[in-house]
DNA sequence: ATTGGGCATTGACCAAAGTCAATTCTGATT
DNA sequence: AATCAGAATTGACTTTGGTCAATGCCCAAT
């Protein structure tokens, strides 16, 4: 993987990306590696190179909330820059994960220096921002079934008009977890989505073969439907 | 109001605000009054003089799912620049209101340009990303009662630290809406969190005698504590 | 091939919030 | 002061999702 090919760094001048690439280290982290913690100091910011990095936040009693799950190619920890050099969240391995680490210190002096990269940067700020607002409505207008049809629908092709085949990126528990449900309730909301939607599945392989029932039971209750062209605009 | 002051525009070069200045229009709202649409082409972005503005989604069966309420001095439409020139939401004044409308494509030339102003805009926009990720985990974490609380915690002022008086800003069906439940059980839950904490309630006239109280039964469903620091330190 | 641990499912029950309908309250207007 | 419309409350009931406990299943390690 190479670094400038990276959603978040592109735009980043030559001089930076080199810089850059000279003071990135690989970590490899095993299941349950925690990088920081919430309120930590921050000094870099961090890709997934592989594996899978959940961001979240707890309570003194130890209940979590999870922020978000990321994959290969996505980026964490870069906002403390704008917020007082604090993570806003908790990060941790969920299962075995190649990590860069990258010092912030350089991404806030392109920022500083760099208009196209800052453009390019707040595109990528208000898209996050756009989907954290979709989160929100599809827990407002969508019941778990939908929410978990709305899941699985992102992760289909989006050109693809026809049948498709899914497997589940990480555990059902962790999918729960990101969707606001309890597992059982997952468990539970998945029959239902079959039972709704006649799709097919077997442990964490799913297939659509009418994406479109899919599709009429879930963005019906939501503002957009899919494939969300509002939302893949400014990808 | 001078647009000079507002938090979003701080940084703007002389220019940029003396432009900006000229090209300004306040709107005279009445209640109900829509501003924009969901997807509608944007050309203007807004400020708020007076009153209170309603952003919203809605499904094709007409449920809303509200995004926020806005006040004197907050900014709103202006993603729109980064979002293909669409608004992500539609507004709507809840009551008569005085509206500033400015021309989004000097906002855009202005960031092209000024690169201590998108830096700012940057803050902004990851102070609004974190206040968004907060709600999501107060759905998470917290119930009806305990959000109608941490809501009223943020109405007063924050370094005081005795009792305190507060005037619900807007109708309480709003602020359920804003909270993502029904004006029903907000209601329930008001009395319910007057049980428990010991506010005093007279119609929208809150008097909270003992905010710890209340602070220890919001706040110990949440990752952060009032008067949470962790958001008031971009403001 | 066997075992063991974690994930997933299922059942029974409970609690929270939503729905629908009926009043009551409040404040603006006449 | 009387009226009226919209907001707020309250009651009765339903629905959804959470909780707790038991069991089943899958896969990695031996």
């Amino acid at each position: 993987m190479d670094i400038k090919n990276l959603s978040l760094l592109k735009d980043g001048s030559e001089t930076f990306l080199t810089a850059l690439g000279k003071q990135a280290h690989v970590l490899k982290c095993e299941k349950g590696k925690i990088l920081f913690l919430h309120e930590d100091t921050a000094e870099y910011f961090y890709i997934v190179k592989s594996g899978w990095i959940k961001l979240f936040r707890e309570t003194l009693d130890g209940t979590q909330s999870v922020n978000d799950i990321l994959g290969k190619g996505n980026a964490f920890g870069e906002t403390a820059l704008f917020e007082n050099n604090v993570y806003p969240y908790s990060a941790e391995a969920v299962e075995a994960s190649e990590i860069i680490s990258l010092p912030l210190k350089l991404l806030k002096e392109e920022l500083e220096h760099n208009n196209k990269f800052s453009m390019h940067v707040m595109r990528h700020m208000a898209h996050q921002r756009h989907q954290k607002d979709m989160e929100i409505e599809h827990r407002d207008l969508q019941n778990a079934p939908q929410r978990i049809g709305c899941f699985l629908l992102n992760l289909i092709d989006r050109d693809a008009h026809g049948a498709a085949k899914i497997d589940l990126p990480y555990d059902k528990t962790l999918i729960a977890s990101k969707l606001g449900m309890q597992p059982e309730t997952f468990s539970r909301a998945l029959s239902k989505l079959k039972e709704k939607t006649g799709i097919h599945i077997k442990g964490s392989h799913i297939e659509l073969y009418d994406p479109k029932q899919l599709i009429e039971y879930c963005c019906s209750h939501c503002s957009s439907e899919f494939p969300c062209k509002d939302l893949l605009a400014q990808k």
